[in-house]
Parts: structure tokens; C-alpha cells; sequence
DNA sequence: CGTCTGTGTGCAAACGCTTGCGCAACCCTA
DNA sequence: TAGGGTTGCGCAAGCGTTTGCACACAGACG
């Protein structure tokens, strides 16, 4: 301990933290024998007395396995890290499946949580914001209206997207989304429903397909609608892996992208796009996302802002060069596809 | 607190930590009380007064930004969170670059350190050791005798990949490295030397090439050699992504993979092979390297195992398809290549 | 010369846990 | 019944900080 250097603890605890009432002298000479000394104030006994370790946690309910592969966990650990470190909060990683993301809190070590990408109506996440654990959620969980979030306007780019596929004249539009207790299958299911519906597009259920949000479960029902005597001369997938295979669905069919038949993934990180032809997507920047919930943590834990912000984010549908209007009706195929 | 259970501190502590000393039947009653006060033992301060908290760190000096996007960082990730996961621990992931290890550590919050790929001769890493840190590297550092670590045995595999090339009747075996100051670059090239003198192959420094690592200096420097006049027959590159340069450059120059060159990359992960043809690769499984680090510094930690083990993991040369013997010399162009 | 504002430091009480040690109560043997 | 072991629990001292408060010392004023 720099105690060693004849000032009391006091005082060189207020020395290094800045104090004004320590004389410059003081400050000066504590701060000099710290560095020599290599001393680092315990965070431990620090968060014990303060409030808190300069630690954050970002929750992930996915296994390790999973997560460093999923590119939108990546770039959201992306944003995350930066921010944090940019506010020398140190990151604790965690991906407790079944443990308590109360006890993670009220064990001290962190001062806040981000959850990126929960389930649904996570008992645990209610059970968070009712212990006023500050948390930031990415995306948002409606059902969970007092917890601070981040999320996508995917809705919003959802409609845009039906629209844009109704103004090129399609009809009969297929929607293949993912697991239905999912927020994300939710929103976009109703949003392209909505749309459909304002459009004056056919809204069947025989076109709506759900899947466990993997490219194969999504290659699978891409093969069933495109199979169909009246078959989807659109595709809306619910993110660009799955709108890729679908792609190789198509390809498999021999319908060509995207004359025979329009695809459009609806959850795409910035970047290259996948596919070729380059896959039509909504644009959904989680690296972003993530340094956008980092900030909102930060705030919620400095008291600068109030608990239950929820933040927007845009999401940009981007049409490349897998749209196009709908074949024209041709014999023994499907019927009546033209513009109204 | 559970104190309130009429009992004392001590009888809670020692009944939660499974004392033999406590009866049973009061175990019983604390541990159901704190289940139902949903009591979770405060980190902070149950790491000041024992040894630390149960958290562990993992120190990458790369951006954040890089480290989510390396397949072998990622990797070695999965490895060491798996296995923090099975023993309880929690994981603090730093990204430090220039704040100091040792700080880290004596601030109390973590019990051990994982370094994942740090420069060579990282004098903070000296640091650690000298502090009695617990700490271990991923992959070791030679210049650094007392610290324990998980190191691939690349030099190895190299020299067998070289002797594999040789044997096919190579001579002219050209090296396309990393940044020189890099052990990794260091080991290799000293292997890739020693198995060309005991070969009898060509060791000039022309064939030598240094790169930072990046596919596009990998370009360069293969289109380099490639284009000499005496143009190596057969390449080694420091990594797969390299070798996948080197393979564009070879086919930019009209040169067919593997009969007008053959191509090695040195360090590539388990899984599907890059290239086409698939390249020849010596396979570092990083995910087992994370685990064992992990597991190794779990040992350390407990003391089960004396500070400074170097574990060697073995790193599996698998010649694909991008191997073959030498072009025969044909006019205008490279000399005297056939086999002896 | 005594009192009154600052100004700069030190004292000591938290923070919530672990752990060495002491002390009852109990059972057993003499 | 007394002595010695065992067993089960509580007391209290830390762990290394932060922070409210008291205190010493200085100069300014009446």
C-alpha cells in the first residue's frame, strides 16, 4: 500500500480520485509514488465501499459455440466492446444458460447487463428490471415494456419491402419466418401481413411458413412454396441466411432470381450481401446496435437518463438485385400474375 | 441478508460453502431460506476477504473490432468460455492494449489471466509472471521461459510439410511469413530453413517474404515470387487466408494450382478447407488450445500444478489438394526442376 | 490577543463476506 | 459425578477501499 508514504488512506484515496480538497502538493507526491509503486487500488474493496466494479455484463442466452459464430452477436459484441472500452468498463462475458441473472447482479460484480437477443418474455429479464438492475435489451422485448432497449425498425422495413414488391406488381407473396414464440418472427409476420393488406396483396396462411430460423428448415419450405401449382412469384425470408437458401431452393427448381421469382432477406448485416445475385435485404447494423446499448447502459447507470428508454434504430431495406416484377403468366404455370 | 434466519453470518457462510462442521439439518434451513430470499452471496466482498473473485481473463491485444472477426481468435474463445462455463467462473474479456496486465490482476478482479496470441517479447507479460500472476499464454512465447502456456507444434508441422514438398521433387520452396518480430513468423521460418538444408532444397532469402499477416500483402509478395524468372515451384504461406492469396495470385499469373505450383498455408482451423482446389494446411485446432488453456490455468489457480507449464499441441499437417510435384522444365522458363 | 472562516488531513465507520478461535452443550468413559 | 472429547455454532478480526465528520493549523478580522 502507498500508505507507506506518511499520508493517511483517506488521503491518498481522495489524492488519486481527483479531490479538490487534497492540496496539489499532496496529490502530486501520492500520485508520483503510485506509479512507482505499480499500486492499483482493489477494485474489490472498491465496488464494496462504492458502488460497484467498473464492470459490465453482457448476457448472451446462447451457447459460447453458437455466439462466436453468429455474425449478429459478433457485431454486436463489436459495438459493445467498443464503447465499453472506450469508458474503461471492463466486459464480463457470460452465457448462462439456466443461472440466475439476478444473482449476477446482486453477487456485485457488475453494475449493469446487457442481454443481446433474448427469448421472448424471459421470466429473468422481468425479474432484472424488477430488482432495478439496470439493463438495456437488443432488440426490445414488447412484452416487457419497462426494460431499456434497443431495436431495429424491422417492421417499418418489412412494410417497405412488401410494398416495394407490391408496386412491382406482385401478388402472391410468400413470407418464410422462424420460430413463433420469436418477438422478430412476430413483428415481421404482422408488418408484412399489414402490408399486404393495405397493398391489396393475398394474405393466405398456405403462404406464410415457419422455421426454426435455420437454412435449412428455410430451404425446406422455400422448396414447398415454389412447388405449389400457384406458386409465390415473391419471397420474403426472414433473414439473409435463410433468403440464401432459399435461393439455392429456386436454383434447385430451376426458377431463375430474380425474374421467376423475387427474394428479399430481412435481417442483413452491413457489408457484402450474400448470394448472386446479390440478395435484396433490410439492412440491420447490430454493431451499432450494440455501442447504442452500451451508451444507453452507461447512462442508465450514471443516472442521466431514467430506466426504460427505448431506442429505435433504422433499418434500411435495400433492393439489389434480387427483386424484379413478377413473370408474366405463362401455360400450365401460375395463373393470373400480371399488375393490376 | 439471510441473517435475519436467526443464525449468525458465519453459520450462513460456512452452511452455504457446504462446511462439514454445520449440521445438517441447519444447512438445510439456510440453504432453503436463501433459496426463498433469493439470496445471492456478494462477489465483491467475498472475493476481498478470500482470494478474488471467481472470475477469470481473457487478455487479447488486437481491437476488438479484429478479434471478433478472426476465426482463430474466435476459436480459442469458444474453447476457453466453454470450459469457465463447466467450472463456474465468469469471464472478463479485455481488449487492453496499452493499460497494464498486472494492474488487472492486483485490482483484485480476476484470479487468473489467459493471453490470447500477445507479441513477442510483451514485456507486461514479464510483468505478470514476475507478480506471481496466474496466468497462461495461447500459443507460448519462448522468450518468456516461466510462464505457462498452450503452443501448437507449427515448427513441426512445418518442417514436415517442407520435408512433404521436398520429397515431390521441390527445390526451389518459396516462404511467405508474417511480420518478422512475430514468434509465430520466427518458428516456422527457422523450421521451414532446418528442413530445407536437411533436404538438400534451395535456401535463399530471395525466397523469403515477410508480410503483416494480410491476405493482400500475401498477394503481393506471392505475385513477387511468382513472376521471378526462376519462380519457386512450390509456396509456403504463414496461413490459409494467405495461401488463398497466393492462390489468386497464382491464378492471376495463369499458373494452375497444384501442377504449376503447389501451395501450403501453415496454420489453418479444423473444418471445411478454404481454396479450390482445397488447400494444403497444417490444422491448429485454437478451440482445443482455449480449452486447454483454460483448464490449465483452472489448475494453476488451485494450485494442483506448479506455475510454468508448456504444454505442445500437436498441429496436423494435411496435404490436400493443392500439392503435386514440380512442373517439368519446359522452355523459356524455370530451369532444372525435376527431382534429383 | 481571541475568535472566526477556510483549507488540508486524519480518524473511524461502513461495505458483506471468510475464517481462526473460543465456548457452550452433549455424549462417553472412568 | 467429574473429566475429557466431539460437535455445532457465534464472536470478532480482518480484507482494502470510500466517505462523513472532526480536527489542526493558518491567516484575517475585530
Amino acid at each position: 500500500m502507498a500508505r507507506v508514504a506518511r499520508v493517511a488512506t483517506s488521503t491518498v484515496s481522495r489524492a488519486l480520485a481527483g479531490d479538490a480538497r487534497i492540496s496539489l502538493a499532496t496529490r502530486r507526491t501520492v500520485e508520483r509514488l503510485a506509479r512507482r509503486l505499480g499500486y492499483a487500488p482493489n477494485a474489490l474493496a472498491r465496488g464494496l465501499a462504492g458502488s460497484g466494479a467498473d464492470v459490465l455484463a453482457v448476457v448472451i442466452p446462447r451457447t459460447a459455440e453458437y455466439t462466436f459464430t453468429s455474425p449478429f452477436h459478433l457485431a454486436a459484441l463489436k459495438g459493445i466492446s467498443r464503447v465499453l472500452q472506450e469508458a474503461g468498463q471492463l466486459m464480463l462475458l457470460s452465457f448462462l444458460e439456466e443461472r440466475d441473472y439476478v444473482a449476477l447482479h446482486r453477487s456485485g460484480l457488475c453494475r449493469g447487463v446487457i442481454v443481446v437477443m433474448c427469448r421472448v418474455g424471459d421470466p429473468r429479464i422481468a425479474a432484472l428490471a424488477k430488482h432495478r438492475v439496470p439493463v438495456v435489451l437488443i432488440p426490445g422485448d414488447s412484452s416487457l415494456p419497462g426494460v431499456a432497449s434497443i431495436t431495429f425498425d424491422v417492421a417499418g422495413a418489412t412494410a417497405a419491402a412488401t410494398r416495394h414488391l407490391l408496386e412491382l406488381g406482385h401478388r402472391r407473396i410468400g413470407f418464410i419466418g422462424g420460430v413463433p414464440s420469436s418477438l422478430l418472427h412476430r413483428d415481421r409476420l404482422a408488418a408484412y401481413r399489414h402490408a399486404l393488406a393495405e397493398g391489396g396483396g393475398r394474405t393466405d396462411s398456405w403462404l406464410e411458413a415457419e422455421t426454426n430460423f435455420t437454412a435449412s428448415e428455410a430451404y425446406d419450405r422455400a422448396l414447398d412454396l415454389l412447388r405449389r401449382p400457384e406458386r409465390p412469384t415473391a419471397l420474403l425470408c426472414s433473414n439473409d441466411v435463410m433468403a440464401q437458401a432459399a435461393q439455392a431452393a429456386a436454383q434447385k427448381l430451376g426458377l431463375g432470381v430474380p425474374f421467376d421469382v423475387s427474394l428479399v432477406g430481412l435481417a442483413g448485416l452491413p457489408g457484402p450481401r450474400l448470394g448472386a445475385p446479390a440478395l435484396a435485404t433490410v439492412i440491420v447494423d447490430f454493431e451499432q446496435a450494440g455501442a447504442a446499448a452500451a451508451t444507453l447502459l452507461l447512462k442508465l447507470i450514471g443516472g442521466e437518463v431514467a430506466q426504460g428508454g427505448a431506442a429505435l434504430l433504422p433499418a434500411e431495406f435495400d433492393p439489389r438485385g434480387s427483386t424484379a416484377p413478377p413473370p408474366v403468366a405463362h401455360p400450365g404455370k401460375a395463373g393470373e400474375s400480371r399488375p393490376s
